[in-house]
RNA sequence: GCGGGUGUGGCGGAAUUGGUAGACGCACUUGGUUUAGGUCCAAGCGCCGCAAGGCGUGGGGGUUCAAGUCCCUCCACCCGCACCA
């Protein structure tokens, strides 16, 4: 988070700078949360979130020279916004863009938000994820699956997202064409008749050899109940599928029903197996498998004795498939063997669409396309979050609330002190009256998913404190966001949840057409890393050690207490276990915020990790030390004229123009690089006073998004008028960037030799001449002429012998 | 397996997109200041070599007057998804 939030600063610090009205949001977790305030995260409920505190942290976020106007994690607790999001949910349950069903869930009955802070010390209280139940329960849904389509379209828009997360969430939604064929069985089992099996690829039917269904398929679960072979075979099956690791060495492993079907489209019987490899929760639980055109089932058949049949050959081969199945590349023209729609010679493509059409007409099968994307649960049995705002009425059914009495609140006086849902527990909270007919009823004690508070809250900025929940023309004039910035980890769940909300906003009319697409331009930045050192104890077993444990010398990292060489494991993800975790409080309190802002963003590029090491904070911190020393000493010199303006005024320009290009581009690690080197430059400086003032007036504008303290303090010695903030960014002059003379280089052969300086226009021929009489060149030479001569204008010679 | 990405000094990383590779910073070395350490200041610092010179952007090949950058190929590592039918 200090990364993205600074990152956000910089950007929104500059726009201000080029002119624009800037609506910046900021989380209070910018820079963590203060140790002393370590009770606020193990209790975070709305009686903490005290106006009191908000303002506390405000005040904190101050210093740090970041804004903060809301925050989606105290919207979370706040009901003033949430309260309009319950209104929001009324209206997204009129539009039916929100419904409920019954599902199963993971149950926790700890609240971890609090309890399990609580009871977890001595090990023995409930602890969360302890006790996860498997239940049954009725909860709410988003119709996040009805958008698919449109949310896997309107990537392809997204120009200014990263690649990846583009992909990432297209694999999420997971698109697949493909056909729903019934496979009827000889003879009926359990009432059932067929299995239907679900493929991408039906033009391979020709070499399906058998069908396989899920365990958990209902037929299994039929077959499960009289044979115990087939029972046994499934607990195992299920048994295995658990750990992902399992999963990844898992065996295919097959049980024989003895069922048989027909195949729809010649006169075979295949026989019909359980797989411990088909998944129920995908298609429909069951797959004829086909394995010449695929590795998995060829696995299958060779293990199990089925048959291995080609659909197809690659042109002018009829070799048939032995170990590696044979799976070219759709789009690559393949010979089909004797396909039912008359198919030759074809690339797959083409002939999945045939033959989907050539079953759908023969009425044999059901063309389709599905996605993998489900609808989103939004329910919680939880205490923390946004009440759902329904009551549950005995003769009403699920009745909504009346948006006149919104907001729903949170009660203040609940109790963690057993497992389970506090409001739940609550002696009166629940009892309502029915909003419809007034009879004695229940509220609904289910909370939000707060990834709802987080899907709007780009939204709300826009007007955070109107009556609704989004105000037409604020929404108009502020939506987009230009520029999000933001960890990978948000890349699906986060971005594809409020790409459907702002949808869903849009139906509702709380958001123009044109912000269905909320954020324009997507940033993933790196996160700030921190060095592990690790040791074994006595016993034997891993230690971690806190850095003021630790002494670094000789590039190895010793033991303060016993002198002891460990280990050092560089650059890794903080951990509260492996003790490697910075407290942001503690850096502004050694270093100041200013100079944790210039080394983070300094260090690496932004979109990669970036290391915290104390020698990197320590030169960041001595070099704005430097930059103020110099600028106080400016300041106060006096006036007065030299022949070395011109140069380091020159050098201005060039400074002015590289960092623009630099925050323009987010390359902010090479921007900081040249106002190091031009801070140098100043340094050495012999310019007159006059020029020397407007060299560190335009340095501490060109590093205020970065350093927005001492670029002020800096602006104000100068005696400048206003805040270095509200001033306009500084605009490099074009006539000086351009030298007069420049030094080219000269090559022999494509490798440099020499160099010359010539005038900044000097006529070619000139230049070659200069080029031919230069020593090197000379000797290089030895009186031969060179086969050829290139000469590049500004850039560079070279002469090829 | 599929998808995305990255390989440049001891380290983090620059390179106006085909034109002086190693900017800037860290670490290190030397010198000055200081009682000393730290701070501060000056200088050095890709590799081999006393030098002249040679070699250098993961390996190999190619295009070009010129390649870190473009093309082909191989290798390594990181991230995401994954019995997805």
């Amino acid at each position: 988070h200090v990364r993205n939030y600074t990152m956000g600063d910089v950007v929104a610090r500059y726009k201000m700078a080029q002119g624009f009205s800037v609506l910046h949001p900021m989380g209070w977790d910018a820079f963590g949360l203060p140790a002393e305030n370590a009770a606020i995260e193990r209790k975070i409920h709305p009686g903490t979130w005290t106006r009191e505190n908000i303002a506390n942290m405000k005040a904190q976020f101050r210093p740090l020279g970041l804004t903060l106007d809301w925050s989606r994690e105290f919207a979370t607790c706040d009901p003033e916004y949430y309260g309009q999001q319950q209104a929001m949910f009324l209206d997204f349950l009129d539009a039916g863009l929100v419904y409920r069903k019954a599902a199963v869930v993971n149950w926790d009955p700890v609240d971890m938000t609090v309890l399990a802070n609580e009871q977890v010390e001595d090990g023995r209280g409930w602890r969360s994820g302890a006790v996860v139940e498997r239940r049954e329960l009725t909860q709410w849904f988003f119709k996040i699956s009805d958008y698919s389509e449109d949310l896997l379209d309107a990537l392809d828009g997204l120009d200014d997202w990263p690649a990846k997360v583009k992909t990432m969430q297209a694999n999420w939604i997971g698109k697949s064409r493909g056909i729903e064929i019934d496979f009827h069985l000889t003879a009926p089992v359990e009432g059932v008749d067929a299995i239907p099996c679900y493929s991408t690829r039906p033009d391979t039917l020709h070499g399906a050899s058998f069908i396989a269904i899920s365990p958990d398929h209902p037929l299994s679960k039929a077959l499960e109940a009289e044979d115990p072979a087939v029972a046994a075979f499934c607990v195992e099956a299920r048994k295995g599928a658990t750990t992902e690791e399992a999963m990844e060495k898992a065996e295919k492993l097959g049980h024989d029903t003895g069922l048989r079907v027909k195949h729809p489209a010649d006169d075979r019987e295949l026989p019909v197996w359980i797989g411990n490899f088909v998944l129920m929760e995908y298609g429909t639980g069951a797959v004829f498998g086909c394995p010449a055109h695929d590795q998995r089932d060829l696995d299958f058949a060779r293990k199990y004795g089925l048959d291995v049949r080609n659909a197809f050959y690659l042109p002018g081969s009829s070799k048939d498939v032995a170990d590696e199945a044979l799976v070219p590349p759709k789009t690559e023209k393949v010979r089909y063997v004797s396909h039912f729609a008359g198919i030759q010679e074809a690339s797959s493509l083409e002939a999945i669409e045939t033959t989907i059409d050539w079953f759908e007409e023969h009425r044999l099968g059901r063309g389709m396309t599905r996605y993998r994307l489900r609808d989103w649960g939004l329910s919680r049995q939880r205490y923390w979050g946004c009440p759902i705002p329904v009551v549950h009425c005995d003769s009403c059914g699920v009745v909504p609330e009346k948006k006149e009495n919104l907001p729903i609140e949170l009660p203040e006086d609940v109790t963690f002190d057993r497992p389970g849902n506090p409001l739940d527990w609550h002696p009166s909270w629940r009892q309502v009256p029915c909003p419809k007919c007034g009879d004695a009823a229940r509220r609904e004690t289910d909370t939000m998913d707060t990834f709802v508070d987080s899907s709007w809250y780009y939204a709300r900025f826009t007007a955070p404190r109107a009556l609704t929940p989004t105000q037409a023309k604020d929404a108009e004039y502020w939506m987009n966001v230009d520029q999000y910035i933001g960890g990978i980890e948000h890349a699906i769940l986060h971005l594809l949840y409020s790409r459907f909300f702002a949808r869903a906003m849009q139906i509702c009319g709380h958001l123009p057409e044109s912000a269905v697409e909320p954020f324009d331009a997507l940033f993933t930045q790196g996160m700030v890393t921190h060095a592990i050192y690790q040791g074994t104890n006595q016993a034997g077993r891993k230690e971690y050690y806190f850095p003021e444990e630790v002494d670094l010398k000789d590039g190895g990292a010793f033991l303060k207490e016993d002198g002891r060489e460990i280990e050092i494991v560089p650059s890794a993800k903080m951990s509260k276990s492996k003790r490697n975790v910075v407290n942001p409080m503690d850096i502004i309190a050694k270093y100041g915020a200013d100079t944790a802002r210039w080394f983070v963003l300094s260090d690496s590029p932004p979109e990669r990790d970036v290391e915290w090491t104390d020698a990197g904070a320590e030169a960041a911190s001595k070099h704005l030390a430097r930059v103020h020393r110099l600028a106080m000493e400016i300041a106060g010199a006096e006036e007065g004229d030299s022949s070395q303006d011109e140069a380091l005024l020159r050098e201005m320009h060039k400074t002015i123009q590289d960092v623009t290009n630099g925050v323009e581009s987010f390359g902010f690690n090479a921007a900081i690089a040249k106002l190091y080197a031009f801070a140098n430059t100043l340094g050495r400086s012999k310019a007159s006073s006059k020029a020397r003032r407007e060299a560190v007036a335009t340095l501490a504008q060109l590093m205020s998004p970065m350093t927005p303290h001492l670029s002020e303090e800096i602006w104000q010695a100068l005696g400048k008028t206003g805040m270095v903030t509200a001033a306009p960014w500084p605009v490099a002059d074009e006539a000086m960037l351009v030298e007069d003379t420049v030094t080219l280089p000269i090559q022999i052969n494509g490798k440099r030799k020499s160099e010359i300086v010539v005038a900044k226009d000097l006529a070619r021929a000139e230049i070659e001449a200069m080029a031919l009489a230069d020593d090197q060149v000379q000797k290089a030479l030895a009186g031969n002429a060179p086969k050829k001569l290139i000469v590049v204008p500004g850039r560079i010679v070279n002469v090829v012998i």
